[in-house]
DNA sequence: TATGAATGAGTGTTCATTCAT
DNA sequence: TATGAATGAACACTCATTCAT
C-alpha cells in the first residue's frame, strides 16, 4: 500500500516504514467504521475509538477526515486492479476473460467486503481534486472490463448497447454489499460462475441482418 | 400519499386537505436535498432552505429528520408496488409478467430518480419499528419478484438459484442510480427491454440430466 | 377567585362568568404540571396537553406564562391570607392564635400540595411589577404571622429573635412538600399540633435578668 | 473532591491534577450560576460565559449539564458528611451531639450558601441512577441526624413523633436560603445557637403516663 | 372563543480540527 | 510520535409567542 500524498514530506518515508505500517492499520478500523456508520455518520470520535488512537494523533496520519477517505479508496481501488492485471496475463480467451474480471472483483469483493461497501456506497462524497482522481481510477477500471466486453462482443457478433451491458455487470456486482449473506449464498468461484453465467448468455445475442 | 402518524390528531385531519399537500411539497423539497447531500450530511437547515419554510416550521409537519425520511421512503415504496399490481392484473404471460416487472421498476426509476437514489442509497438508517416496517415493504417487493421468477422458471424447466438471480436483477437496476444519464442512456422502454433481455437470456438454463 | 388584570377588558367581564371558571380551571391544569416539572421545565405545550386546549387557545386566558405563575400565586395566597383573617376573627388567646396561623397553613397546605411546592418552590421568578406585587403579599402574610408570635412574646415576657424564629417556622411548614407523605405522615390537624408543640415550647424562653 | 466518572480513563487521571482542578473551578462558577437562574433557567451558555471558557470546552470535563449537578451535588454533600463526622468524634453529650449536627449544617450553609440553595432547591432534577446514588447519599444524611435525635429522645425519655421533628428541623435549616441576610441575620454561632434552642426545647415533651 | 400554522431565538450537544507540549 | 486541552461552527430540535381566521 502506497499512498501518494501524505502530511509528512515525502524525502523522511521510506517503503513500510513503520508509518506506513502504523496508517495501514488505521485504515483499517477506518474502513471497519465507515462500513458501519458511513462517511458522514462516523465521527473523528469513533475512529480515535475503534483504533484506540487519541483523537489528535490521527492527525499525524492524515490530513484530514476526507483524506482519510480518499486513502481508503485509492488503496483499493489500486489493489483490486493490480490483481486484475496480473490475472489477465494469464487468460487468452474473449470470455474466459470477462469471467477472469467477474471472479477478481467477487473474489476481492467478499474477501473486503467492509471496504466494499465503503467504496460503492461513499461514491460521491469526495470533492474536488481528490475526488477527480478516484473517479478517473474509476473510470479506468470501468474501461478494463468494457474493452474485455467489447472484445468478446467482436468474436461472437453480437449486438448490444456495451454501456448499458456493462454498467448492469457493475450494478450485478456491486449491489452485492446490500444482500450478500456468506452463511446462505455461494462463494466467490460458485457466485462469479453464476453471474457470468447471466451475464454472458444474456449479451450472446445474434445480430440481427 | 397519507402518512400513517403525524404531530397532529388523525381526527382533525381529511383526505388532501392543506396540511397533506403542505407536507406533500416538503417531502419533494427534501427529496432532493437528500439526492444531493445524502441523509446525514443533509442538515435541516438545507432543507428550511430548499423549502423555503422556517426550521421550526418544518416540525410541524413530522417530527423529526428520521421520521421525515421514513416518509419518503413509505410514500415511494407504496406507490411503486401499488403500479406493480395494477400493471400486473393485464399480463398473464410469464415472461411477460417479469418484463412488467422490470419495466414497472426502471419507468418509476426514471421518473423519480432522486426518490429512488434515496430509497437505494438510505437503505439501513432507518432504525427500530421505523426501520422494521420499512423493511417489511422492501421484503414484500422482493417477493413478488422473486415469484414471478420461480414461475417462468418452473414453465422453462430452468436450473439457477433464484436468489442470486432476483438480487442480481435487483443489481442491474437499482445501481443504475450511478450512471444513468437521461442525454446518452436510453429510455424507460428501451432500458427495460435490454435489462430483460440480458436478465432473461442470462437465466434460460435448461436443467442438466 | 378573581385575577385583577387579564388581556380582556374589565368590562366585558363579570364574576363568575364562563371566562373565569374556564381560566380556572386552567389554573388548575398548569399548576399540576408545574408542580410536576417546575415552572421552567415545564412548556406551554404541557401546559396545552394537560388542559386540553390548543396551545394557542391557551392565550386568550392568560398573555404569558410569566402571567400565568403570578395568577397561581396571587390566587393561592389570597385565599390562604383570606381564611387566615377568617379563623382569627373567633380566637382570643394569643397562643390560640398562633396555632390557629399554624393549622390554617397546613391545612392549605396538605389540601393544595402541588399548589403550594409550586409557591415555595417558584419563589423568586417572577421579575419587576409582577414579582414586586407577589413579594408584598408574601411579606403581608409574613407580617400577620410575626405579629401573632411578637404577641404572645409579650405575654410570656419571652426573649427571642422573632425574626429567626417566624422564619424557622415558615421554614418547618414550607418544608414540608419535600417530604411530606400522606400515607404515613398525620394529618393537619395532628400534623399542625405537632408542629405547633416544637415551635411554641421553643419559644418559650424566660427573659434573662 | 474526587468526581467518580468522567469522560476520560481514570488512569491517566492523579489526584489534584489539571484536570480536577479546572473541574473544581469550572464546578464553582456553575454553582454561582444555578443558584442565580436555578437548574433548568440555566443554560450552558451562561456556564460558558461565567466560567470564561467555550461551550465546547466545558464538555472537555463533563458529559451533560445532568452530571454537572450531579457532581455539584455529589461534591458538597460528601463534604459536609464527612465534616459532621470529624466534629462529631469530639463530642460525647446527646444533647451536645445534636447541636453539633445544627452548627456544622449551618456553618457549612452559611459558608457556601449559593450552593446549598442549589442542593436544597433542585432536590429532584436528577434521574435514574445518578438521582439514585444522590439521594441514597441525602438519606444517610438524614439517618445520621434522626440516630442523633433519637438517642437524645430515649435519655429524655420524651416522646414525639421522631420523623416531624428531625424533618421540621430540616425545613428550619434549609429554608434558610430562602431569607438568610448576613447583614442583618447572626452568623453560624448565634444562629445554629438559636435553632438548637427552639428545637431541643421542643422536643422535650415529658412522656404521658 | 379557539385554533392551525408558523416563526426567531434559543436549547443541549457534537462536529472536525488545532496547537502547545 | 502522540496527546490533553480547547475551540468555532454546526447539529437536531424545542421554546414562548403570534396572527389570520
Amino acid at each position: 500500500m502506497a499512498p501518494t500524498s501524505l502530511s509528512r514530506p515525502a524525502s523522511t518515508r521510506h517503503p513500510d516504514s513503520r508509518f506506513e505500517q502504523r496508517l495501514a492499520q488505521i485504515l483499517q478500523h477506518a474502513t471497519a467504521v465507515f462500513y458501519e456508520k458511513g462517511y458522514e455518520g462516523a465521527s473523528m470520535r469513533d475512529l480515535s475509538r475503534s483504533s484506540g488512537m487519541s483523537l489528535a494523533g490521527l492527525y499525524y496520519y492524515f490530513e484530514s477526515k476526507e483524506k482519510l477517505l480518499y486513502l481508503i479508496h485509492k488503496h483499493y481501488f489500486t489493489t483490486v486492479a493490480q490483481r486484475l492485471t496480473e490475472r489477465l496475463e494469464e487468460v487468452q480467451n474473449p470470455e474466459e476473460r470477462v469471467r477472469t474480471f467477474i471472479f477478481n472483483h467477487l473474489d476481492f469483493f467478499l474477501a473486503n467486503h467492509k471496504a466494499m461497501k465503503v467504496l460503492s456506497h461513499e461514491d460521491d462524497v469526495l470533492e474536488r481534486e481528490l475526488g477527480a482522481e478516484i473517479a478517473a481510477l474509476k473510470r479506468q477500471y470501468y474501461h478494463s472490463c468494457s474493452d474485455l466486453v467489447e472484445a468478446l462482443k467482436r468474436e461472437h457478433s453480437s449486438e448490444f448497447n456495451t454501456r448499458v451491458a456493462v454498467l448492469s455487470l457493475f450494478g450485478m456486482m456491486n449491489w452485492l454489499y446490500t444482500w450478500y449473506n456468506p452463511r446462505i449464498d455461494p462463494g466467490a468461484d460458485e457466485l462469479s460462475r453464476q453471474v457470468g453465467d447471466i451475464f454472458l448468455r444474456g449479451i450472446r445475442v445474434p445480430a440481427a441482418h
